[in-house]
DNA sequence: CGGATCGTTGATCAACTTCAACGGTCGTGG
DNA sequence: CCACGACCGTTGAAGTTGATCAACGATCCG
């Protein structure tokens, strides 16, 4: 079950066999169905959570009922209402399984229980938190810059995976854009070649 | 020089007297003067920087010349290409001065060395990383949700101090709308009320 | 098998951009 | 210290992009 989890951990901090079981004491498993919610909107975010197997998504629903793509999750990734865990207030997302889903999950005070006891962890939740803003930037400048298609090409280009394994109208919601215009897009290019 | 800079960090971690000596150590003081360049694209961002006096803002410039902006930082805040300053690849980004500024300035073998040597460095970082993804989330929710009316609302509301002390054609940059749009919208606000 | 959901296509519409022009202000060099 | 140029915000008119509304076939799932 941890597998992936230590992989992962062990490629930007090296765990001593004594921190690993320390570290390991502090997850919870969870195993999720495709649709089933992890998150509703209005309760508090308890969980931050790895996926070891499986695709999650993070959205948001606007007044006119229409969702928004914040992040997606899969095998390798974190998901959680940032804010809501931290904060404990309500959350504004949503968290759901889009394929079914294996989890680890680690509650608030365990979490700041284990990056005090385990620096390692701090550490690599620091280099997480990182390359998270990061990713962020870039998306938040494509958003900015770019057209519709140029958002999809680049996308395309910097993560093929997502493209694939994705719903087209999620991936749509995600470069906020209507599924119609995604479509139109894609048929486009495909015209062009 | 340090006095913003420990009142900040206070806010979060807490400092013995012998902690902040350590780290005032690895800071080097620098003065800015407006429209003067603290990065410029290509270049490698070497320092992380913290304001204690002054307005700075990043921006990244497209292939038709049009610059987007992607944060401004005054007084508390931190700035730098954060990829550019991890990876030590060039910067996609510049940074320059807004008004005259006074920063202080880590590189990242000093910045590696501290958080390592000061475990309550590593843990502020690590939250004030957190904060930031929280922020570039609802600005990239925003981005996706709202017309450019509401998005200049929005921000207006929750930030009414970036209305007051930036230029409005940077903050037009800033939301991903050209100036003539956010002119007609303040026009159209003031008209409503 | 039947209903719901998804991707596609067409037609129309609204939001925002682009291009152009003008007045005001700021700061800089003579 | 003044004058000039550069830059900024504003306004107007025209153009473009993407959203909206609607309809249809395909596929998936119960």
């Amino acid at each position: 079950m941890f597998n992936l989890f230590f992989t992962h951990v062990q490629e930007k901090v090296l765990l001593s066999t004594a921190e690993q079981e320390l570290v390991k004491n502090y997850f919870i498993p969870k195993k999720l169905r495709k649709k089933q919610y992890l998150l509703q909107e209005g309760d508090v975010c308890k969980y931050l959570s790895f996926v070891e197997k499986g695709l999650l998504r993070s959205y948001n629903v606007d007044d006119k009922g229409l969702e928004h793509m914040i992040q997606f999750a899969w095998e390798g990734w974190w998901i959680a209402d940032t804010y809501s865990f931290l904060s404990g207030e309500s959350a504004a997302y949503n968290i759901d399984a889009i394929e079914d889903a294996e989890l680890l999950m680690i509650t608030l005070p365990h979490f700041e229980e284990m990056t005090l006891k385990v620096p390692k962890m701090e550490r690599y939740f620091r280099i997480l938190f990182q390359n998270n803003i990061i990713a962020k930037e870039r998306r938040l400048i494509s958003s900015n810059t770019y057209s519709a298609e140029e958002k999809y090409t680049k996308l395309a280009e910097t993560q093929p995976q997502l493209i694939q394994r994705i719903p087209q109208n999620l991936i749509a919601s995600y470069l906020g854009i209507t599924p119609e215009t995604l479509s139109r897009i894609r048929k486009n290019i495909t015209l062009k070649k």
